[in-house]
RNA sequence: GCACCGGUGGCGAAGUGGCUAACGCGCUGGUCUGCAAAACCAGUAUUCGUCGGUUCAAUUCCGACCCGGUGCUCCA
């Protein structure tokens, strides 16, 4: 099965495909001047269930992220702070990939650092001043003279007219034309700049990603995505950098994640509904209840992003683990039922269709529930047998292979967040609650939770109910059944 | 202002020119349980922003309007 997937380019749904050996990605990664905010996950958490659904489908990937560790951003707050760029953003970028390890994105097979790649950068706006597309400021600046590219617009499907009159274009004094787009900035006193064959200076924002994407997947790819604020103007000038100088399509499939809403507002600062991973693990939320939440709604469709909405993933995932743990631990009587065995093979068919179908998650994910209603209803009648189980088993697997929520992880993320926050200072703000869950070790709460089963042998249910009520305090939940207690925390 | 996207139950959200409008959470009642929890069963939108139009038939197509979002400017 191929996987149909939205294409900016042509706006309709397309087959992806490689057009040789492995597909070929390109992600625009994040500036590292700063923690990542749930929206910026939101994008990289959708290009992590494409990922993982492509790999589910035995499609070989090269898949390759930049990081911009040099812009303006980055500039202004190294100085601030009173640090090199070099130390300013590598204290970012470790935190960013520890989120994305915290949110169970994978890793790329390549992470392309800018200023691990001037000499490329260079040698592209070279190629462009040869074929006319680039000219040298009188400042020191290098432009790209945006009317050599007739096509440009096609992404974002804008014309030239419209974006001039736009008028609200930086207006720089040495461009030739409004709309011209900087290539390269000439130094500033006090900036870090790079001595190079093109003068002094250092890259624009758009070069670095025509220059590293060609370098490690060659001059055409087969899927270019990130967030839809990109489209334009970063990604349209991507493709004028590199079909100017190459003369050959630059990506034959752009992808765009829309952007979220936070409590039905736009996430902003000034709102003050704008928070990073680590603001919301810090006030006790799961790592994977974020993950689930974020990737619930298909990608092209706008998020609107809540604390009920969180909990409400918190719940649905506890239900899928507690199903998970009842297929696979349960005592099952040997056998099949047929009814059931079709009911898993139908959610099978429902789940990979829908994913294929633009990555619609959440028919993937509803596909699944329906099984999880079914199954539980014939295995509460007796009626579900070994094999009906192993099925299962195997199905929630292939689910968790881009869901990737079943597995535990929480209080190990959360702890590790703490850690964090003890480090820079930010330990008052963990929730009081958040401390005292993660104040027992999961021997201590055993050792609690066996003593329990001592009392309710002897029937001291007043002692049983005291440490129920006590673990529950420290967000630790029992469950009695037939086959013993249970505990999670919550 | 111009362009594009969206408005579906208490909340989130899928979807389709005509079958009982998925799924999750929540809530109410019941089964089970020492009591809980988990799980199950039943109930929870005569209706898909508003007003018109096309059609035998519209939530689904068209138009206007209202509301939210995005782009035109740094932004995932």
């Amino acid at each position: 099965m191929s996987i149909q997937l939205f294409n900016t380019l042509s706006g309709t749904v397309e087959p992806l495909a490689a057009a040789s050996g492995p597909l070929r990605m390109y992600v625009c990664g994040p500036t590292v001047y700063d923690y990542g905010h749930i929206g910026n996950f939101r994008t990289f958490l959708h290009i992590d269930v494409l990922r993982r659904t492509l790999l589910q489908q035995g499609i070989k990937l090269n898949h390759v992220m930049n990081i911009t560790d040099v812009d303006d951003k980055i500039i202004r707050n190294a100085a601030e702070a009173g640090v090199p760029i070099g130390e300013y953003t590598k204290k970012f970028e470790q935190a960013f990939f520890e989120d994305m390890a915290w949110l169970g994105i994978q890793q790329p097979e390549h992470i392309a650092r800018a200023t691990e790649h001037i000499p490329e950068m260079v040698h592209l706006i070279e190629t462009l001043e040869k074929r006319g597309y680039a000219y040298k400021a009188e400042d020191g600046s290098w432009y790209y003279r945006i009317e050599k590219f007739p096509e440009y617009g096609k992404l974002s499907k804008k014309d030239l007219e419209g974006i001039e009159q736009g008028a609200r274009v930086d207006v720089d004094e040495y461009k030739d034309s409004a709309s011209d787009f900087a290539l390269w900035k000439a130094p500033k006193p006090g900036e870090q700049s790079w001595q190079t064959e093109i003068g002094a200076g250092r890259p624009g924002w758009h070069i670095e990603c025509s220059a590293m994407a060609m370098k490690i997947l060659g001059e055409t790819l087969d899927l270019h995505a990130g967030g839809e604020d990109l489209m334009f103007p970063h990604h349209e000038n991507e493709i004028a950098q590199s079909e100017g100088a190459t003369g050959k399509p630059f990506a034959h499939h752009w992808m765009h994640v829309r952007f979220l809403l936070v409590e039905g507002r736009k996430m902003s600062k000034s709102e003050g509904n704008f928070y990073t991973l680590r603001d919301l693990l810090l006030k006790g939320y799961k790592a994977a209840a974020i993950r689930f939440l974020l990737i619930s709604v298909p990608y092209r469709h706008q998020l609107n992003f809540t604390f009920d909405g969180l909990m409400e993933s918190t719940n649905a995932i506890e239900r899928l683990r507690t199903f998970h743990q009842r297929m696979k631990t349960g005592k099952w009587a040997a056998g099949s039922n047929a009814e059931i065995s079709t009911q898993t093979a139908h959610a099978l068919q429902e789940y990979d269709a829908a994913l294929a179908n633009d990555l619609n998650t959440a028919e993937a994910r509803a596909a699944i529930f329906d099984l999880v209603r079914s199954a539980n209803s014939a295995a509460d009648a007796g009626q579900l047998l070994a094999e009906n189980a192993s099925e299962i088993v195997r199905l929630l697997e292939r689910f968790d292979a881009v869901f990737a929520v079943l597995e535990d992880k929480d209080a190990e993320t959360t702890r590790a967040a703490l850690a964090w926050a003890e480090s820079a200072g930010r330990i008052g703000e963990a929730t009081p609650e958040l401390l005292a869950a993660l104040s027992l070790g999961d021997d201590e709460v055993q050792a609690l939770v066996d003593e329990r089963t001592q009392a309710k042998a002897s029937r001291n249910f007043a002692r049983a109910d005291a440490i129920r009520r006590e673990l529950l305090e420290k967000g630790i939940l029992i469950e009695d059944s037939k086959d013993g207690t249970r505990w999670k925390r919550k």
